[in-house]
DNA sequence: TAGTGGTCTAGACCACACA
DNA sequence: GTGTGGTCTAGACCACTAT
């Protein structure tokens, strides 16, 4: 359990943080006065101070020195569709796969232009006692592209946005939030009208920013619990 | 737009992985190779790479080398119990606070042994509109803290934990799920039974992960949009 | 044994802040 | 001007991996 000089420097400053000896706004010793008081070299000290604000703790000012953060209210959601359906899934439905002409929400979330076509894939998801997901997703249709329809059938969303791009080039944005089921709903995932779901919509970028697809997955409430904890350790 | 080596190290080789010329669990170049390709020192080139594996990019092994990492689904979740409220908030009524004998269910949340008692407040939260959001916290009782009472009209979860031990010292788990109003809930927010309703569940440990705090907010749907976005950049 | 990354040094120069 | 952090160097020693 030996400590290296810039992990032990970190587990101090962290603590005093933590005790509130050090306090929102308050400024660290200067990385001069540290490594005197470490009797090591100020790069230890800065790589030290650098991981420190890496974690949140503390920000840096150029000319003036290191300041301890205010609490901030980031947090870390693991969250992966895979995962999320496969804990559940016995079968999967394959609805829709079609090229259509986007109505007007879906080219907006797309950045589409007027006659631009995109795919559509309706699916539902299925435990052992029935349907508990219901999913849309549209991408860009490009006629260059390999059909899509073959990789379809066990694909989430990363997957099937992955073959049209390379694997790292996706940033995703998710939302949040809650409906009640309307009529489609009813149908699809065989509750009654007004039966809470869970949405999450996803927004699918490449590196450049560009939007890649934009999908809606709507599951059942007692089939969805998202874990997420704050980002201070 | 001037990038410094080491930033430029990292641009670099980030724009590898995304464009998939580098490919998860392949080989970065060692440091010393990449050192005379840069025309640097080693440690210029290893603050790049230790940022790159700080963003999730790539990893280290020791005694082999740099690898690329495979895409993960870790998301920042950006969430903050006061401005999620702040946003429609008209007025706040504290339904009730009370020193109670905790159910069994609360015991376990709090880690409270049998003869514990907890904090338990209730209120409710309202747009122009109507009510919008009910929330309920328990909070351990401790003879020997001051009354909570008189902080609690506009406190938040974080603020009113931060009073029973120093800002810092918290960390937070939150758990979203979706429910269907009961007749607790249609009764203080007004909805009809079996309304949807996000439920956000809290917990607050202290920085030796005690639990010193736990609760459920319940928010309409139209009033809960949650926002998270993915690691990679 | 040779190559890798992890840490550390004792300097250096720079940009910035403040008095 | 002095003090601050940001970057960088040209070495060094260590722990680990591979052969």
């Amino acid at each position: 359990m030996a400590l290296t000089i810039y992990e032990q420097v970190v587990e101090d400053i962290q603590q005093k943080i933590n005790k509130g000896i050090l306090k929102p706004g308050d400024m660290i010793p200067s990385e001069n006065e540290l490594s005197k008081k470490y009797n090591t070299s100020r790069m230890t000290i800065h790589k030290g101070l650098t991981q420190l604000a890496g974690k949140g703790y503390i920000y840096s000012v150029q000319g003036k020195g290191n300041f301890v953060c205010a609490p901030d209210s980031k947090y870390f959601l693991h969250f992966s569709e895979k995962e999320l359906i496969d804990e559940y899934l016995d079968r999967m439905k394959l609805l829709e796969v079609n090229i259509i002409k986007p109505a007007d929400e879906i080219r907006k979330h797309l950045k589409a232009s007027k006659n631009d076509k995109v795919i559509i894939i309706r699916r539902i998801f299925s435990s052992e006692k029935g349907p508990f997901a219901y999913d849309t997703k549209y991408l860009p249709y490009k006629k260059a592209k390999p059909i899509v329809e073959q990789i379809i059938d066990y694909a989430t969303f990363p997957e099937i946005v992955a073959n049209m791009e390379t694997l790292f080039s996706v940033k995703n944005e998710i939302i949040l939030s809650t409906k009640a089921a309307d009529m489609e709903e009813v149908e699809h995932l065989k509750v009654k009208k007004g039966y809470p779901l869970m949405v999450i919509e996803q927004k699918y970028l490449n590196y450049k920013d560009e939007p890649i697809g934009w999908g809606l997955l709507l599951i059942k409430n007692e089939f969805c619990k998202l874990h997420a904890v704050s980002s201070f350790k």
